[in-house]
RNA sequence: GGGCGAUUAGCUCAGUUGGUUAGAGCACUACCUUGACAUGGUAGGGGUCGAAGGUUCGAGUCCUUUAUCGCCCA
């Protein structure tokens, strides 16, 4: 045993154990191995990424299902990596170059991608290097990157597959559309935000009429491109001008006034502006009346040649002063404010543009079908169940997925267009000629993939498919995965899809959702609010175990988290607790044998027996809360253990026999102690990985395994033999105790005060159990004597208080100055019955009660209540000593 | 508009199949530097469980209605 520092030093014991599991290769794991398989796939953070809270709590969780595993003996494998996040990393190499004065247009796509792999290599392993603070036990010779040779190969060899068997193409559709990063979203991909806009009413002219008619839209610039006016062919008001034209304003374009059910005749005045390049539903309603498709703006979201005079402007700009000319030519209506969902981009918050655009598309509904059934059957189990019905919602619905991006960054879309013979051929490798024509006189698709595209695979491709090999069969299907709601459409969703497609199995078995982290009035942790807490800085305030045991105890099953600085000190507080109490043994243990913690189960006190009960029961709840991936109950259990079991009780109950016990008593003590908390250590390490590892190895328990990682995990009953009603006694003692405190409180003992205690018992046999184990009670009590009745009366000044075990009486002769205190309450007495006058004075004048705000009147009779609860307890008190 | 979640102590949250007196942490009050620990100990105050109705011997928990807040989808 190695002499444990009087206070804990985590920053040193944090970097040096990690490093040494590290160099012992404790986190990997391969198939040749053999064993039950354990698997855990990282969700791959952005390699452009920081940790964030959200990640801290994602990791955590993963962590302790890992080490959990481990421990148990399982084939363990935590599987991390990055995505190469196209957009986001493309973008943050457009800013370095920008600051160079650059555009990645100057450099070419060929040298631009050699800056991202330059800036790759420098700064993608940021947030893995900042997991490893945290602790997690991801095995690194692992480690993936979507972008690396095999998932590439991976990601050409599905875009194939799913080409030739049609599921891919090409269509030209209303897609969203990031004006400023130039590329192509998916539906996914545009968040929906709520925003202020307004509801612009517009007049247009019917065609050889004096009639105006208006319509409502809330993006007028669109108008531009419009090409029929739309009314439902139900609505009374305006079956007459069905098959009218009317004459677009500015640009004067005629364009029909056509009857189609889509339009709703409750929205604005039930005649719609039909624009279908700018507008899914328009698009829909073009097609079913073929109407001519016009888009009015340019990449970059500035209006084109076809916005006539407004070519030019940014289409914010154009919606100003397209307004402006409509108003002051008579052609507003009005303007309503109007609350309504816009679509921003994910990556660059700009407002997204539905736009007509070739794109590419995977069809998704026969992908979909065997996906709902691996849920539906409960292959797939999601934690906590209710995230089912947003899977199944939106599986059902299911819309084809547009996978190309106008970037560079990514993995290239493997297709190839003959410019001789117009052929289209997939290949995951460069051709040489065209298959059909035999010319090389061909080009390859432009676009990139969506990176999602590559993270659908993650589960399989981390292991090497498409080549098939040992450990991709060992550990596929994968057991857990832990992810945030956020991505469960994004990935877990397409993941399931991609699993039953192509090996026709179950990516995972539990998909656990876990909340989202926010600021301690609920918002969302987020740079720009400037309210997020960077765990790294937590770490370094408080510690890695502090910071994941906090996270954890705070974090109910499936709901927000809510979190602040000072959350944290729980975790902290925790630790420095169970390190003293480790001292404590330390200062006791000399000379003795901690590879020798065999007691006779005979000999166990009701100490003893009361301890390794709350033992098993700790063991039980945190196995049983594990299981339900409830870990707050899981943290909550070893809190209360360590805290509450171990150190308030039984720490108290052995100090006299360690002080002044025999040799005999001593070492059956220390035996019941180091086998509890070493038990105990176990059950703790995959929550505070660090701490328990160092005490450990500090109390000497790795003789028994050489790391804690890889010591047995406690499960099922450690200590046989133990008599629950001897463990009941125990509970009605700790009450007994606190029965006793509660007078020594009330009559306000010194510490150091003994005070002579008298215990009517509720019965012989409980007489028999006290009188048999006053030693620890007198020593709890500070008592000089116990008396143990069953028949006592009491007589004299003995206040009393009831326990499970019987009547706790305490004679106060000779501790309190009887006199003095039946003076000094008395006086207090008439203090409090003055200051009781003046307030019912108070509340009984009328005027008062009327008049004076009603704070101050609850205030007052706040007051009066109180006043009466002392009054009537000093005078119990005062006719008890009078007694 | 549809779906989901939340509403319990001053604050942040637990409360599982309906079952004794509704719990925890923080904060607060009093006392305590005792021999592991003041990042601590002992004791204490603090709740009409969002509202209304219903089912039940019994409701924080189940049902209905409703209010407020948040998230997702359209």
């Amino acid at each position: 045993m190695s002499e444990l520092a009087k206070q804990y030093d985590p920053k040193q014991v944090e970097e040096k154990w990690y490093a040494k599991w590290m160099e012992e290769g404790r986190f990997h794991n391969e198939s040749a191995n053999g064993g039950e398989p354990f698997c855990i796939v990282i969700p791959p953070p952005n390699v452009t990424g920081i940790l964030h809270m959200g990640h801290a709590l994602n990791n955590n969780i993963q962590d302790v299902l890992t080490r959990v595993a481990r421990m148990q003996g399982k084939n363990t494998v935590w599987v991390p990596g990055t995505d190469h996040a196209g957009i986001a990393t493309q973008n943050v190499v457009e800013r370095q170059l920008a600051k160079e004065g650059k555009k990645r247009d100057d450099l070419g796509r060929e040298k631009f991608l050699e800056r991202v792999w330059e800036w790759k290599h420098e700064y993608g392993s940021t947030i893995t290097n900042q997991l490893k603070k945290l602790g997690a036990s991801c095995d690194w010779d692992r480690e993936r990157f979507t972008m690396d040779e095999g998932l590439s190969d991976a990601v050409l060899e599905i875009f194939c597959r799913l080409y030739n068997k049609g599921l891919i193409y090409r269509g030209n559709r209303i897609i969203n559309w990031c004006p400023r990063c130039e590329t192509a979203l998916s539906d996914e991909e545009s968040e929906h935000i709520e925003v202020e806009g307004a509801l612009y009413h517009l007049k247009y002219a019917v065609k050889g009429k004096k009639q105006k008619i208006v319509v409502a839209t809330t993006r007028p610039e669109t108008m531009l491109g419009d090409t029929a006016v739309a009314v439902n062919p139900r609505d009374e008001r305006y079956k007459d001008l069905i098959g009218e034209m009317v004459v677009l304003p500015i640009l004067n374009r005629e364009i029909p006034i056509i009857a189609d059910d889509y339009v709703d005749p409750e929205f604005g005045t039930g005649l719609v502006k039909v624009t279908p390049a700018h507008d899914p539903n328009d698009f829909e309603m073009g097609l079913r009346h073929d109407l001519p498709q016009i888009n009015v703006m340019t990449d970059t979201g500035i209006m084109n040649e076809n916005a006539g005079p407004y070519e030019g402007l940014d289409r914010f700009e154009c919606r100003k002063q397209l307004m402006e000319d409509l108003k002051s030519g008579g052609l507003v209506e009005k303007v309503d404010k109007h609350i309504h969902a816009v679509g921003h981009c994910y990556r660059c918050d700009t407002v997204v543009e539905p736009r007509l655009s070739p794109q590419w598309f995977v069809k998704m509904k026969s992908l979909a079908r065997p996906a709902i059934e691996a849920v539906n059957d409960g292959r797939i189990k999601f934690v906590p169940e209710r995230w089912n019905n947003t899977y199944m919602n939106w599986m059902e619905n299911i819309r084809d997925w547009c996978i190309s991006r106008q970037i560079w960054w990514g993995h290239r879309i493997p297709v190839f267009y003959c410019a001789d013979c117009n052929h289209e051929w997939v290949s995951k490798t460069e051709p040489e000629k065209c298959p059909v024509c035999s010319t090389g006189n061909f080009r390859q698709d432009e676009d990139v993939l969506d990176t999602w595209f590559s993270s659908w695979l993650w589960p399989f491709s981390v292991f090497g498919w498409p080549n098939e090999n040992d450990d991709l069969k060992f550990y596929y299907p994968t057991n857990t995965l832990v992810t945030g709601n956020e991505i469960i459409f994004f990935w877990v969703a397409r993941m399931i899809m991609s699993g039953m497609e192509v090996l026709g199995d179950i990516p995972f078995d539990t998909v656990y959702i876990h909340g989202t982290v926010r600021d301690d009035q609920g918002r969302k942790m987020s740079k720009s609010l400037g309210n997020s807490i960077d765990p790294l800085d937590i770490i370094e305030k408080y510690s890695s175990d502090a910071l994941r045991f906090s996270l954890l105890m705070i974090t109910a099953t499936g709901q927000d988290v809510y979190i602040n600085d000072e959350k944290f000190e729980i975790g902290r507080n925790f630790g420095t607790k169970i390190w003293n109490a480790a001292r404590f043994m330390e200062m006791h243990s000399e000379g003795f044998d901690v590879t020798d913690l065999v007691f006779n189960e005979s000999d166990l006190t009701p100490d003893d027996q009361h301890l390794l009960a709350k033992l098993n029961d700790a063991i039980a709840a945190v196995n049983d809360n594990l299981g339900r991936y409830r870990f707050n109950d899981a943290t909550l259990a070893l809190y209360d253990f360590f805290w509450h079991s171990y150190c308030d009780w039984y720490l108290e109950y052995a100090k006299p026999l360690l002080y002044k016990g025999t040799e005999e008593q001593k070492k059956h003590t220390l035996q019941v102690m180091h086998f509890a908390f070493s038990t105990a250590l176990r059950l703790l390490h995959p929550f505070m990985p660090f701490q328990t590892e160092e005490l450990w190895e500090g109390m000497g328990y790795n003789h028994e395994s050489e790391s804690i990682m890889i010591a047995p995990w406690p499960e099922g009953t450690v200590v046989s033999g133990i008599d629950s009603s001897i463990v009941k006694y125990v509970d009605g003692k700790h009450d007994l105790i606190r029965i006793g405190r509660i007078l020594r409180a009330e009559y306000n003992l010194a510490n150091k005060q003994e005070a002579k205690f008298c215990v009517r018992a509720s019965n012989g046999a409980v007489a028999a159990q006290i009188e048999a184990d006053l030693d620890s009670i007198m020593a709890a009590l500070k008592a000089s004597e116990i008396d143990v009745a069953v028949d006592f009366v009491p007589s004299g000044a003995m206040p009393s208080g009831i326990s499970t075990l019987g009547t706790v009486y305490m004679s106060i002769e000779g501790l309190v100055d009887v006199d003095a205190e039946i003076e000094k309450l008395t006086k207090e007495l008439s203090e409090v019955n003055g200051f009781l006058v003046g307030v019912k004075k108070k509340l009984e004048n009328p005027n008062f009660v009327d008049k004076a705000p009603k704070d101050v009147v609850d205030v007052q009779r706040k007051r009066q209540d109180e006043l009466i609860e002392k009054s009537e307890k000093l005078r119990k008190m005062i006719d008890m000593l009078k007694g």
